[in-house]
DNA sequence: ATTTCCAATTTGTGTAGACTTTAATTTTTT
DNA sequence: AAAAAATTAAAGTCTACACAAATTGGAAAT
């Protein structure tokens, strides 16, 4: 048989089971009919209810064990997703016109607090770089970067006066780990003078540490500006 | 024919084509091949293939156009999934225990700012809850939440003393819709006092609102104790 | 009573093939 | 040349079916 204007898709059963869900026909923890059942009352094979409700696993409304079958979560562990743009993006988005500055680069020793973070020997060094992001001249973000040199040897050729690190990373190096936190810090001299705060001010701030196949590649910290907010809708 | 030890399974059509990404093979930018070639290269059928290509583009490696084909994205937009959890398993999920209690609750006229955040009416009132979550005696978050009578009249009748709102909420009223939104802000007399830290303290600070088809069900702001981090890794 | 083993059930994933939808491209018309 | 229409290539989705894998729950053995 062929699919037709009349047959049930996977978007419809998606929506039948949430608008089931939510009115409280189907009740938390309770267990849904099972997928040939489905497919029954849907009039369309196995795969499609599938389908739907594999997608709705994912989107963590459903939890799903083979033989146990499928039931509805009852805190629905609803993700948000969070799309981390670059900054480039997030200024454009925003209407803003993109300026990068390079503040100063340079070669150091793994500091102790970055070797324990990263997991480096004693020996290995960085590249230190630290830079600022505009919104025309409004500062936006001031982001400060080590990037291990061993994990990057082509590190020592980039330069970072014409792109940003992140840029420059991201079509030099993949990765294959993340880490990325947010919290919310105290602007100390160094970081209120780049930010045009005064001292002491919350700052929005974001650390990140990737990793390819397991070797540490960089770790970066990003103070945002005054006011500066994060948000997704879901 | 049916699956075997040796068929390709859409995990390893996944696992190559993030190789082959990885490795420059394939540049950002460029387009695949489609998806009958690569069925044939991997020797498995078109369905396999699109399920593969399907996921990775979901997982923001790939962007997908009928006709136009697949190409690799240049700046993978990796999503970050932060789950946002509940307060208690947040505490539990640390080892420490949990320990909810009330702040104050009440109706109250909505005051402007929030009318205004929510579209509501000059006339309508707002269940106001005040609580605070604890980890053992360790102050963990300060909440500050609005509900909107109008859309969740049950509210009346919730005793808020013996179960936290958000708990409540999610027990008793379904969503569609969320914003949700982290910044830094500046603990007042307030919650400096709830979250036992000077007058002026960075706080990192979440807001939600949430709808329920269109119809504003709930604004909460959540201030989290000094030293909070949101972390996830991917 | 406890542990071990087996069978049954349910989801997971693959094959093969067809029709559908979107949109880039080419052709035709104006 | 520009605009409109037709073609066509690619992904999107569905059917129908089969075997795979996990895990639960009961039966058997200790």
């Amino acid at each position: 048989m062929t699919q037709s204007s009349d047959t049930t898709s996977y978007r419809d059963i998606k929506e039948t089971v949430l608008a089931r869900i939510r009115s409280g026909e189907w009740q938390p923890d309770s267990l849904l009919p099972n997928e040939q059942e489905l497919a029954v009352e849907f009039s369309c094979t196995r795969t499609t209810v599938n389908r739907a409700l594999r997608e709705l696993a994912d989107e963590g409304y459903l939890e799903r064990r083979r033989k146990a079958g499928t039931r509805v979560l009852s805190a629905p562990q609803r993700q948000a997703r969070f799309t981390i743009p670059m900054v480039r993006d997030e200024v454009e988005a925003m209407g803003g016109t993109y300026r990068y500055a390079l503040v100063s680069s340079g070669v150091e020793p793994a500091p102790d607090w970055l070797r324990a973070r990263l997991a480096l020997t004693s020996d290995q060094s960085v590249m230190h770089v630290r830079c600022m992001h505009f919104n025309g001249n409004t500062p936006f973000q001031y982001e400060d970067r080590w990037i291990v040199i061993d994990s990057v040897p082509q590190v020592a050729d980039a330069d970072f006066a014409a792109i940003g690190p992140n840029e420059w990373l991201i079509q030099t190096v993949p990765f294959t780990n993340v880490e990325l936190s947010f919290l919310a810090s105290r602007a100390d001299k160094t970081v209120a003078g780049f930010l045009d705060l005064p001292v002491g001010e919350p700052v929005f701030t974001g650390e990140r540490i990737t990793w390819l196949e397991g070797q540490p590649v960089t770790f970066a910290k990003m103070y945002f500006a005054a006011g500066y907010r994060m948000t997704t809708q879901f």
